[in-house]
DNA sequence: AGCACTGAAAGTCAAAGAAAGTCAAAAAGT
DNA sequence: ACTTTTTGACTTTCTTTGACTTTCAGTGCT
């Protein structure tokens, strides 16, 4: 198996995360290890710690900016994978509803979280040109979601 | 976590905060302790201990100089209504986050809460055309803080 | 008492520095 | 050929630094 740069960085961070939920990265620090370019660290996170296989990316710029990298929990996961896909379109507050009803029934959210979602995704809250507003809406599904699959507090 | 100086300084302020209401501090003293600039403490000052987060700054230059930090303390009605008004105008990711920080701080809403809400009005959520970002953004506000006062005491 | 001087604060602002992000071209695999 | 990886120039964001400004209390002089 000849395997990348890219592979070889995977591993390496994969391992970092047999320990612990969460990682604190710096990138510059990485490519500097691996000498390669520090872009090269971004495409290592895009290509292969995505949200679709449950991992969660934070970070800051500037001076002691950081990367925070976040495993998510497997039995939530596959759920909330299903649902982003889900939130690939635009949608209706009929089916936001649905989809917050369903976190709520699996738990991943409580009653009050669920209501304040509701009224968040509400056409109230998305008052705006009715042609964009469903897409709104499915961008904050989407980062709610996102949000969820982080499991640390 | 204590990333950079300014969240250390952070830190410590806080903590002074803990026990009273308000304290005085010396711009020049604080300095000289973290050996850093002293306009560096402005800098702290400014971006963590804002009027949005419950602060107010009072201040004497010249000899004997001081700074002095007050954190506001008003009952849970009066700051919803308060923070209704900070959201009839469009709001910036920055003016929302902090709007948020200070429901945190009042415990009107917990840590989980404040983080799904600071993920919904990110510029990632509301990826639209800038000009009504702002305007959904202080809608969305409107409509949590109107949903929040509903289970009131 | 009133006034000017002085030195000790704090404030301002913009430049420099230190990260991370983006994007697309070039290179390497398959 | 096509896909994936590598590279680097350019951008954005946040922090740190420092030169310069403003304000004030105290002191000494008339």
């Amino acid at each position: 198996m000849n395997r990348s740069i890219s592979d070889v960085i995977e591993q390496f961070i994969m391992s970092s995360l047999d320990d612990n939920d969460f990682i604190e990265l710096s990138r510059n620090d990485l490519a500097k290890f691996f000498s390669c370019v520090p872009s090269q660290i971004n495409y290592v996170l895009n290509t292969r710690f995505t949200i679709n296989r449950g991992f969660v990316i934070e970070s800051q710029r500037g001076g002691s900016g950081y990367i925070k990298l976040t495993r998510m929990h497997d039995n939530d996961s596959n759920f909330l994978k299903n649902s982003l896909e889900c939130c690939a379109k635009p949608m209706t507050v009929l089916e936001a509803n649905q989809l917050i009803q369903n976190m709520l029934d699996k738990k991943l959210i409580n009653e009050r979280e669920a209501n304040l979602l509701k009224c968040i995704i509400s056409a109230k809250a998305l008052n705006n040109p009715i042609n964009i507003d469903n897409t709104i809406r499915s961008n904050i599904m989407r980062q709610v979601i996102i949000e969820l699959s982080k499991n640390d507090k």
